[in-house]
RNA sequence: GGCCGAGUGGCGGAAUUGGCAGACGCAGUGGAUUCAAAAUCCACCGACCUCUAAAGUCUUGUGGGUUCGAGUCCCACCUCGGCUACCA
C-alpha cells in the first residue's frame, strides 16, 4: 500500500483537515449521549438497528468496517427520518484464540480478551459509529454469562437440554475433543498425533423439537435473502416418506426397519445396506462372516468422518452373511453394510434399488447384485439400464400398483404398507440436537455437578453463577478447568463442594465443559434491550424493541447463528421471556471485502504471497495491467483472482493505516460507494482517494462561499420563480434528493445515493448561481451525505447554521414532486426502433393534441424525410417512435 | 449432485422497473499551474469506419422469441462465483 501523507505542506488556512474535525465531533456525541435512546416510546416511531457483533481478535479488520459502516449509516439516516433508533455494540469474547494466545504468549485469557476489547472499542469510536455506549456489553461479563446460565436451567427444566454419549474425534496428544476440520489425514491439526474416534457423554440442547417450527418460520421471512432461507430450510431437511420393516432370516423377531423417500420402488429392491456402526449387526451375523466384517468395520472407523462424505468418496461395502426379507414380496435379499449409509439418519438402514437410484446403481455394479427395473419411462421399457432412472414414470411388476404414476403410488403403497402392518408413513429431519459441550477454559460454565452416588445434577439457581476460575494452567493439553486442582470439587468459599440428598451431603464435583459460543450469540440481540435487568431479560423491554428492524452481517453465518438465534427466541419466548418468536425481521448480508492475490509459484507448487506494499504494478495506456514485479528482486509477480482478505493470503489492508492517513469519513464513504452492501466489495486504494478528493472539493467550496453565504436564507421557493443555471439546479436539487431517498428506502443502496450527491455536487457552480440558491444545494448535500460522513457533515452544517442543533435534527430532506422537471421534456425520436433525434415539446401537451405537435414539429419532418408513416407511437414525458415502412 | 447468485467499457458499478445504455467514481490521455514534483483546476475518454469532423455501423455472456421499442420479459444454452452434500 502506497498510503500518500495527506496534505505534506503547510495547509491553508482552511484545508480539510479530517482528523480534527473528526475528533471534535466524536467527543461532542459522547458528552452528549448523542446516540443513547429511551425506551418508553412508541414502537412505531422506533427502530432497531443491528450489526452480527465482533469477536475481540485484536484488531478491527476490512470486514467488521463494512459491517459497522453499513449499519451506522442505516442507524444515522433512520434518525434523521425522525426515528428513535437503537444501535447497540458488544463482544462475542468468550472463544478457542484466547486460549491459543494464553499458550502463545503467557497471556491469560481474561487479560488478552479484555485489552483486546479496549483497544477496538476506540477503534469503533474514531471510526464515528453512533451506538449507545450505555448499553454495552462482553458475553465474558459476569453480569451476561451469569444470566445465561439461569436461561441454561429454565431449559433442562423445559426438557431442552440433555446428556448423551456419542463418538467424537479425541486427539490423543492435546486429550481434547476436534471438531472435524481440525482433524486432517486422520492426525490431530497441532500435533501430528493419531485421532481416535471415541465415545463421550457430552450436552445437548433439543433444537430438533423446534424443527417444524424453524422450518415454517422461514416462509414467514420475506425480507430475508431467499440464500439464507433455502440453506436453513436444506440444513433442516424435512424429507416426507416411509418406514417399511424387513425380517431378518433365521431370526423371526429381528426386524430392520429402512427409511425411504421412495416406497413406489418397493418391489426392486435387490439388496438391503446398512451402517457399519449399527447395533443390530451385533447380533445377525453370523461367524463365518465376522472376521471380515470386523475388518471392514474397522476400516472405515479409521477413515476421519469428512473423508467420508461427499461422491467423490469411494462407495465400499461388505456382504454381512445375512439376508432380509422383503415385506412386500417375500423375496429374501443379502444385507451389506455400507460406508455410505449414515448410522443416525433415518434408521440406519436403507432398501436399494439399484435401477433407480445412482448410489445403489453404482453399488450393485461393483458387487455384481442384481437390477430389476419397476418403473419405465412413459414411452416405454428400457430394454437395458445403463444407468439408474429416477424420474417419474409407470410402475411395473409391481403386483396390484402396476400401471400407476410413480409419484401417486408413492402415496398409495405407503397406505398399503400401514394397512398391512408392513411400514408406515413416517418424516425425517436432517437437523441434529445441537452438542454444546467443549472441553475448555475460555466459555461459559455449564451449571451442573456429578455426586457421588446420585449422578449428575442441575445446579439450583440459588448456587448460580458458576464462576470461572483466574488461576489456571494452559500448556494445550487437556481442559485447563478439569487440571485444576480445586475448582470443581470446591464452592465459591472454598469449602468442599457438596449436593443435598435424603441422606445428608454428598461430596460432588462440577462440570469442567464449557457452552459452546453460538450459545452467547443466541441471545445477546435480546439482552440490549435491557443490559441492567436482574433477570436474563426483562419482558416488557424486550417486547419492545424485538425484532430488530434490521440486522446486518455475513452471510457465512446463514445457517448455524441464525437458526440458533430463531431457536433461542421461541425457546425464550416458551420460557416466558417474551412473546417474539422471530428475532429478525429483515435480514441484511453485505459481502465480502475482496482484494487481487499477489503471489508466485514456488518449486513445491506452494504460492508464496506477496503484500500489496511489495509489489509494483504496471498498466498500459489503455490502463490494462501489463506487469507486476517485486520490489525486492524486480522479478515477475503472478496477479491472482480477487478473493476474500484474509491474513494467509496477504491481500489485506489494515483499516486504521485508512483512518490515519484519509480520516473515518473518506473511509466510510468510499466503503459505501464502491459497491452495493449485498455485492461482494473489491479493495481499491485509488478508489479510496477518489471519495477523499470528493470531500476535499465539497470542503473547499464550503469554504470559500462560507462569507457569501453567511448572512443569506437557503432559496425557499418554486423553481418556477427563478431562472437559468438557478432553476436548473434548483430542480436538480429536487431529483437529487428522491434519487437518495429512493435509494436509501428500497435495498440501502447507498453507492446510488453518493452518486446522486456528486453529480449536484458538480451542478453547484458558485459563480454562476445566486447566494440562496447555492446554499440550498450545499444545504442538501451535507443532509444528503450526513448518514454516510457525519464528521464532515455536522462540521458544515454548523458552518452553515451556526445555532441550530446540529444536521442530524435538521433531517433529511423531502422533495417537491412538481419541481423535478422542467415545463419543457425532451422526447428522443426513435425510427424503427433506431435513435435518430430529439423534440422539444411542453410536458403538458397528451393525447392528439400531443401527436399532432409531433407531426408538425420541424425536426420531426426533418427526420422523417420522404419516408411515409406506418405507425407512430408517442408516449407522453418519454419517447416518440416512428415506424417507416 | 442439490440449492442460491452473477455475467454491462481497461476497472468498480448506474439505468426512473419495457422508453436516449454506460450516470457517478477509478484508471488513462492532453492542457493549465509549478524551477520541478505533489496537490489543484480545465478538456477528452465503449468499439469500428473516417485524415479529422459530421454522419454512420456495432455493442449489455451466446442463440432464438415477444414488442413500435428489450440490459430489463419468455425459451434454450454457455461461463463464473458462493453455500451444501454419500440424507436413502
Amino acid at each position: 500500500m502506497n498510503h500518500v501523507a495527506v496534505d505534506s505542506a503547510t495547509p491553508a488556512a482552511n484545508a480539510y483537515e479530517p482528523t480534527a474535525i473528526e475528533l471534535k465531533w466524536q467527543a461532542h456525541w459522547v458528552a452528549t449521549q448523542a446516540h443513547e435512546v429511551r425506551d418508553d416510546l412508541p414502537r412505531e416511531k422506533c427502530y432497531y438497528v443491528l450489526e452480527m457483533f465482533p469477536y475481540p481478535s485484536g484488531k478491527l479488520h476490512m470486514g467488521h468496517v463494512r459491517n459497522y459502516t453499513i449499519g451506522d449509516a442505516v442507524a444515522r439516516y433512520q434518525r434523521m427520518r425522525g426515528l428513535h433508533v437503537l444501535h447497540p455494540m458488544g463482544w462475542d469474547s468468550f472463544g478457542l484464540p484466547a486460549e491459543q494466545a494464553a499458550i502463545e504468549r503467557n497471556a491469560h485469557p481474561k487479560a488478552w480478551t479484555y485489552d483486546n476489547i479496549a483497544y477496538m472499542r476506540g477503534q469503533l469510536k474514531r471510526m464515528g459509529f453512533s451506538y449507545a455506549w450505555s448499553r454495552e456489553f462482553a458475553c465474558s461479563d459476569p453480569g451476561y454469562s451469569a444470566r445465561e446460565q439461569d436461561i441454561f436451567l429454565d431449559l433442562v427444566e423445559k426438557g431442552l437440554v440433555y446428556r448423551k454419549s456419542a463418538v467424537v474425534n479425541w486427539s490423543t496428544g492435546l486429550n481434547t475433543v476436534l471438531a472435524n476440520e481440525q482433524v486432517i489425514d486422520g492426525k490431530c491439526w497441532r500435533t501430528g498425533m493419531p485421532v481416535i474416534q471415541k465415545e463421550l457423554p457430552t450436552w445437548y440442547v433439543r433444537i430438533t423439537s423446534y424443527a417444524e417450527e424453524l422450518l415454517s418460520g422461514t416462509y414467514t421471512l420475506p425480507s430475508w435473502p431467499d440464500a439464507v432461507l433455502t440453506q436453513q430450510r436444506n440444513w433442516i431437511g424435512k424429507s416426507i416418506g416411509a418406514e417399511i420393516d424387513f425380517i431378518v432370516v433365521g431370526f423371526a423377531d429381528v426386524k430392520l426397519t429402512v427409511f425411504t423417500t421412495r416406497p413406489d420402488t418397493v418391489f426392486g429392491v435387490t439388496f438391503v445396506s446398512i451402517a457399519p456402526e449399527h447395533a443390530a449387526l451385533a447380533s445377525i451375523v453370523p461367524a463365518t462372516h465376522r472376521a471380515a466384517l470386523d475388518a471392514f468395520v474397522a476400516d472405515v472407523r479409521a477413515t476421519p468422518t469428512n473423508d467420508r462424505a461427499g461422491d467423490t468418496a469411494e462407495k465400499k461395502g461388505c456382504f454381512t452373511g445375512a439376508f432380509v426379507i422383503n415385506p412386500v414380496n417375500g423375496e429374501r435379499v443379502p444385507l451389506y453394510a455400507a460406508n455410505f449409509v449414515v448410522a443416525d439418519y433415518g434408521t440406519g438402514v436403507v432398501m436399494a434399488v439399484p435401477a433407480h437410484d445412482e448410489r445403489d446403481f453404482a453399488f450393485a455394479q461393483k458387487y455384481a447384485i442384481p437390477v430389476r427395473q419397476v418403473i419405465v419411462p412413459n414411452s416405454g421399457k428400457l430394454n437395458e439400464l445403463s444407468e439408474a432412472f429416477t424420474d417419474i414414470g409407470t410402475l411395473i411388476d409391481s403386483a396390484q400398483f402396476n400401471g400407476q404414476r410413480s409419484d401417486a403410488a408413492k402415496l398409495t403403497i405407503t397406505d398399503w404398507l400401514a394397512a398391512t402392518g408392513k411400514g408406515r408413513k413416517t418424516v425425517t429431519w436432517r437437523l441434529r440436537d445441537w452438542g454444546i459441550s467443549r472441553q475448555r477454559y475460555w466459555g461459559n460454565p455449564i451449571p451442573f455437578v456429578y455426586g457421588e452416588q446420585t449422578g449428575v445434577l442441575p445446579l439450583r439457581k440459588a448456587d448460580l453463577p458458576v464462576t470461572l476460575p483466574d488461576d489456571v494452567v494452559f500448556d494445550g493439553i487437556g481442559n485447563p478447568l478439569a487440571k485444576h486442582p480445586t475448582w470443581a470439587t470446591t464452592t465459591a468459599d472454598g469449602q468442599a463442594l457438596t449436593i443435598r440428598t435424603n441422606d445428608g451431603p454428598e461430596p460432588a464435583r462440577r462440570e469442567t465443559d464449557t457452552m459452546d459460543t453460538f450459545m452467547q450469540s443466541s441471545w445477546y440481540f435480546a439482552r440490549f434491550t435491557c443490559p441492567d435487568a436482574v433477570a436474563p431479560l426483562d419482558a416488557k423491554r424486550v417486547n419492545h424493541w424485538l425484532p430488530v428492524d434490521l440486522y446486518i452481517g455475513g452471510i457465512e453465518h446463514a445457517v448455524l447463528h441464525l437458526l440458533y438465534a430463531r431457536f433461542f427466541t421461541k425457546a425464550l419466548s416458551d420460557l416466558g421471556y417474551t412473546t417474539v418468536r422471530e428475532p429478525f425481521k429483515r435480514l441484511l448480508c453485505q459481502g465480502m471485502v475482496c482484494m487481487e492475490t499477489l503471489y508466485r509459484e514456488q518449486n513445491d507448487g506452494k504460492k508464496q504471497y506477496f503484500y500489496p506494499e511489495e509489489v509494483k504494478l504496471e498498466r498500459d495506456a489503455k490502463g490494462k495491467l501489463i506487469s507486476a514485479v517485486a520490489l525486492s528482486d524486480g522479478q515477475a509477480v503472478t496477479v491472482g483472482r480477487v478473493e476474500k482478505m484474509s491474513k494467509s493470503k496477504r491481500n489485506t489492508v489494515d483499516p486504521q493505516h485508512l483512518i490515519d492517513a484519509y480520516g473515518a469519513d473518506s473511509a466510510r464513504l468510499f466503503i459505501l460507494f464502491a459497491a452495493p452492501p449485498e455485492v461482494d466489495l473489491e479493495w481499491n486504494d485509488d478508489g479510496l482517494k477518489g471519495s477523499h478528493r470528493f470531500l476535499k472539493r465539497l470542503w473547499t467550496l464550503a469554504q470559500d462561499q462560507r462569507q457569501r453565504l453567511q448572512s443569506v436564507s437557503a432559496f425557499a421557493g418554486h423553481a418556477k420563480e427563478c431562472s437559468g443555471a438557478d432553476q436548473a439546479v434548483v430542480r436538480k436539487i429536487h431529483a437529487t434528493i428522491k434519487k437518495a431517498t429512493d435509494a436509501m428506502s428500497k435495498d440501502f443502496s447507498f453507492n446510488v445515493a453518493i452518486a446522486g450527491c456528486m453529480e449536484l455536487f458538480n451542478e453547484l457552480k458558485p459563480d454562476a448561481l445566486s447566494p440562496e440558491v447555492l446554499k440550498l444545494g450545499l444545504e442538501t448535500e451535507v443532509r444528503l451525505l450526513a448518514p454516510m460522513v457525519p464528521h464532515i457533515a455536522h462540521e458544515l452544517w454548523s458552518h452553515l447554521h451556526p445555532n441550530s442543533g446540529g444536521v442530524t435534527a435538521a433531517g433529511w430532506p423531502s422533495y417537491d414532486p412538481d419541481q423535478l422537471q422542467a415545463d419543457d421534456a425532451d422526447y428522443p425520436v426513435q425510427v424503427n426502433g433506431k435513435m435518430r433525434g430529439k423534440l422539444v415539446l411542453p410536458r403538458t401537451l397528451v393525447g392528439t393534441e400531443l401527436e399532432a405537435a409531433v407531426r408538425a414539429h420541424p425536426e420531426f419532418v426533418r427526420i422523417l424525410g420522404d419516408q411515409t408513416i406506418r405507425k407512430l407511437v408517442v408516449v407522453p414525458g418519454k419517447i416518440v417512435n416512428v415506424v417507416v415502412g
